[in-house]
DNA sequence: TGCTGTGAATCGATTCACAGCG
DNA sequence: CGCTGTGAATCGATTCACAGCA
């Protein structure tokens, strides 16, 4: 076995990757685990941990050359190429999506949408044709697509979620407000700004007057 | 000391509030542990430790009474009331923020709104006023704020979240795809669907042909 | 009997601390 | 000398397993 890498430690790369990208910009050439930590609010420890899992990338009594770790965190999580991405649920929160501008510069390509609704059915959205989510199953069968993106209500998600692993589909980020627990070959992400919401103000409530 | 309870169960109980309002609605009026674990995707045993920091809310044989425990979790969440926010950054992001009609029903009430640019400050968006960042401190001075929401780009969210810790605020929502270290008795919540799918690309690359 | 609540056991992640190299 | 890379130690979270109650 190739020893297995701790999801959390996945969890963090992108974040290293994107602080080396704001280094490279500044032409800073080396950095330490120290500096980058204060950065990034993360122990030194951590990061050079982090990183063993995937080699020796630093150079002792120096830290680490910029570029070149860069280049490899974004090799490692695979951000030098493009992926494809569809959309499933052009309301408002959908639309919102289609022209979120920062998904295209990192290589995150809507590449179509689907919708139930007549309305906006056959219209272009951000660039983005919509299809009527009747054809997704059929869509899928010819069309590989890397990453689904679901912005449908709450009760309409698992279906539309069934819908895109039986498609092949092994990548969802989920903007609808529930869980739908999916295989553990397919990687699910919650984006859900109620749920941050509604945990923080359990700490404002309370650890208010100490 | 009166127990420290972990963040993570914290972060789950939103969850288990969701879900029992779900089930609320169902006409349900029993559910074990067993049965939420099943739709949250989570173990019986996690359910009842989780629930176990706060009370003993269950029968022994039956399990835990929906109405009752949905209650007893938004009020140990605070859900049972209403919050203030404020949002920074009225730009494709912000707006799409004020327009979001999924923060109202849940009691996050956004009051006020900030940004640069002249072009829209003093309009309304959402119905809510767009007021200028200048105004943001002495703002913070007069009223009190519980939530801030940061949707300004990248290099500008420290400065603004500096400015909403000095002004009081304990909670914040960041939008802004950077990590901003806060003190420990802030609370911050990053809302990043690059960073997860920066990650969920790792696995897609990998973990393919097993 | 069927489930909760919970200590004990396990599992996993973080931090420590230092050998070793540039 | 300063910093990395990494086993060992610690810390924390999850799961087990069962006593006890309805």
């Amino acid at each position: 076995m190739p020893i297995e890498i701790p999801a959390v430690v996945i969890d963090r790369l992108p974040t290293y990757a994107r602080a080396l990208t704001f280094l490279e910009d500044q032409g800073r050439d080396v950095v330490s685990s120290q500096e980058l930590g204060t950065i990034l609010g993360v122990t030194p420890a951590q990061i050079r941990k982090d990183l063993s899992y995937f080699g020796r990338f630093g150079k002792q009594g120096r830290g680490y050359n910029v570029r070149r770790l860069a280049l490899e965190l974004r090799q490692i999580l695979g951000l030098d190429r493009q992926w494809s991405m569809i959309l499933i649920g052009v309301g408002h929160l959908g639309q919102a999506i289609l022209t979120y501008d920062g998904f295209q510069p990192q290589g995150f390509i809507i590449v179509d949408a689907f919708d139930v609704n007549e309305g906006v059915v056959g219209s272009k959205v951000g660039g983005v044709n919509v299809h009527a989510v009747s054809e997704l199953r059929e869509y899928l069968q010819k069309r590989q697509v890397d990453i689904g993106i679901v912005a449908v209500p709450a009760d309409e998600a698992a279906p539309i979620i069934a819908d895109l692993i039986a498609g092949g589909v092994r990548s969802i980020l989920n903007y609808a407000p529930t869980s739908v627990p999916v295989p553990e070959r397919v990687q699910i992400k919650n984006i859900d700004p109620v749920l941050a919401l509604q945990s923080m103000t359990f700490y404002l409530k309370n650890g208010g007057v100490e």
